[in-house]
RNA sequence: AGAGGAAUGGCAGAGUGGUCGAAUGCGGCAGUCUUGAAAACUGUUGUGGGGCAACCCACCGGGGGUUCGAAUCCCUCUUCCUCUGCCA
């Protein structure tokens, strides 16, 4: 959520962030928030100034009755009652404006940095870096889906029984492999510092208000209504709202966490070939690496964390490309993103498989998530990444790696972890 | 799940209708003393909002109510503790 202060001493600059990202009616948007903050400010001070006068009026009936002159208290009581009934009245307009300015804020998305690409769709991402070799395959390869199958270490069918489409069971060197990739991932992060959690995969509608998942993204979350609680979509939410309402020590900082959690998505309206096989589930496993940092320093640990999830790529041995997002394809709280694809050769396409972001103070200001310095008490910056998420990788790590002979290699990096070289 | 008790500042813990934003202790910060440290002493130390400022307003788990006035009384929700039951 972005501050009101700050809309209202950098208007301009409001505007323009918004129609960066194509954000419909920048203008009337950012007019109607200065409308309703001056609305809300004018209405609280009026509000202040009877509560200064009926308070001073308390403190004289106290005064007169402490003396015994119940008369004259008797009298001031009769001038409170109107004082009162304006009190009421201003504090409902109060309550009012702020419900109003708070709904119009919220619909406003994260302002982009600056180095944030001009464009409008996916097309527009700038490319910074094409890293390995894409593979030759053998002439009789097969994309992922396919693979899995004839190895036996995921089924779909399985999962459509107990559960339904999206909702993948695996087994054999499938659940080792997939075991493995979570310890090597969790290990790697710890030993770049970072404190492992592991969070509740259930959040209170306050979480998911936190971290900018409601109430725009409502739907792309599992409501489970009789408790009123979400499923998870990642452990970005519960990591981060472990730091909702909390004024930090500048000692403490920056917070590094890393979570490896299930993650539940609807993905409503997805079609076609492109979510085939491991390309999209409702239910995967990712691990995620989070950071709380100085606001200066924020942009430093941006570009560590696009370092970590690199090295992490390179030690699988899988080629990858990463793309600055363009203003209009950026997710809705993020300031700058950076996204990993990993190529998966029988399909030959670019699969994402980490978003790591900036949201600087946009989640902090949702989340009330400060610190103190020199006195003074100031938003921290909140930042995430995947690092990394399980499906793709492991689509790309069948197809790329694929011999001749059927099996699949397994990366050394991970087969101390899960005991065997090859996918037989 | 049932019965009872509790929720106050970073922590501990007073406060049961009126100058209480809140005693006291610990912790934190600054200073005095000291070669340095400790101890001792002095001062300071919550959050948010309004105002150029002096200053004003709100907040004692959340919400609502009674009253001229609520941390204090009433209702409700949540959480925690103890006992009983159930359970991985």
């Amino acid at each position: 959520m972005l501050q009101t202060t700050f809309i209202r001493e950098n208007k301009e600059a409001t505007i323009a962030g918004l129609q960066k990202r194509y954000f419909s009616d920048a203008e009337d948007a950012v007019e109607l928030i200065i409308k309703l903050d001056r609305l809300r400010r004018e209405t609280q001070g009026e509000l202040d100034r009877v509560l200064t006068e009926s308070n001073a009026k308390a403190k004289e009936i106290g005064g007169l009755m402490k003396q015994g002159k119940k008369a004259e208290a008797e009298a001031a009581k009769v001038e409170t009652a109107t004082l009162k009934e304006r009190s009421k009245e201003l504090d409902e307009q109060l309550k009012k404006a702020e419900a109003e300015l708070h709904n119009e804020l919220v619909k406003l998305p994260n302002l982009p940095h600056e180095s944030v690409p001009a464009g409008r769709t996916a097309d527009d991402n700038v490319t910074v870096l094409e890293h390995g070799e894409k593979p030759t395959l053998p002439s009789d390869a097969l994309p992922h889906w396919d693979l899995i199958k004839k190895l036996d270490i995921v089924d779909f069918d399985l999962g459509n029984k107990i559960t339904g489409a999206g909702f993948p069971v695996y087994k054999g060197q499938g659940a080792r492999l997939q075991r493995a990739m979570i310890s090597f991932f969790l290990n790697e992060a710890a030993a770049a510092g970072y404190l492992e959690i592991q969070p509740p995969l259930l959040v209170n509608a306050d979480s998911g208000f936190g971290t900018g998942q409601l109430p725009d993204k409502e739907g792309q979350m599992y409501h489970v209504t009789n408790e009123d609680l979400y499923l998870i979509p990642t452990a970005e939410v519960p990591i981060t709202n472990l730091y909702r309402d909390v004024i930090l020590q500048e000692s403490e900082l920056p917070v590094k966490n890393v979570g490896h959690t299930q993650c539940f998505r609807r993905e409503a309206g997805s079609w076609g070939a492109h979510v085939r096989g491991l390309n999209r589930l409702h239910q995967f496993d990712k691990v995620e690496i989070v950071q709380i940092t100085k606001p200066e320093e924020s942009y430093a640990a941006l570009d560590e964390m696009v370092a970590h999830v690199q090295m992490l790529l390179e030690k699988l041995e899988l080629p990858y490309r990463i793309l600055r997002l363009c203003g209009g394809d950026m997710g809705f709280t993020s300031a700058l993103t950076y996204d990993f694809e990993v190529w998966s050769a029988a399909q030959e396409r670019w699969l994402e498989c980490s978003s790591v972001s900036n949201f600087e103070t946009y989640q902090a200001n949702r989340l009330k998530l400060r610190y103190k310095t020199e006195g003074k008490t100031q938003l921290l910056h909140t930042l995430n990444g995947s690092a990394l998420a399980l499906p793709r990788i492991l689509a790309a790590l069948l197809e790329n790696n694929q011999q001749a002979d059927g099996s699949i290699r397994v990366p050394k990096v991970l087969t101390g972890y899960c005991g065997f070289e090859v996918v037989k």
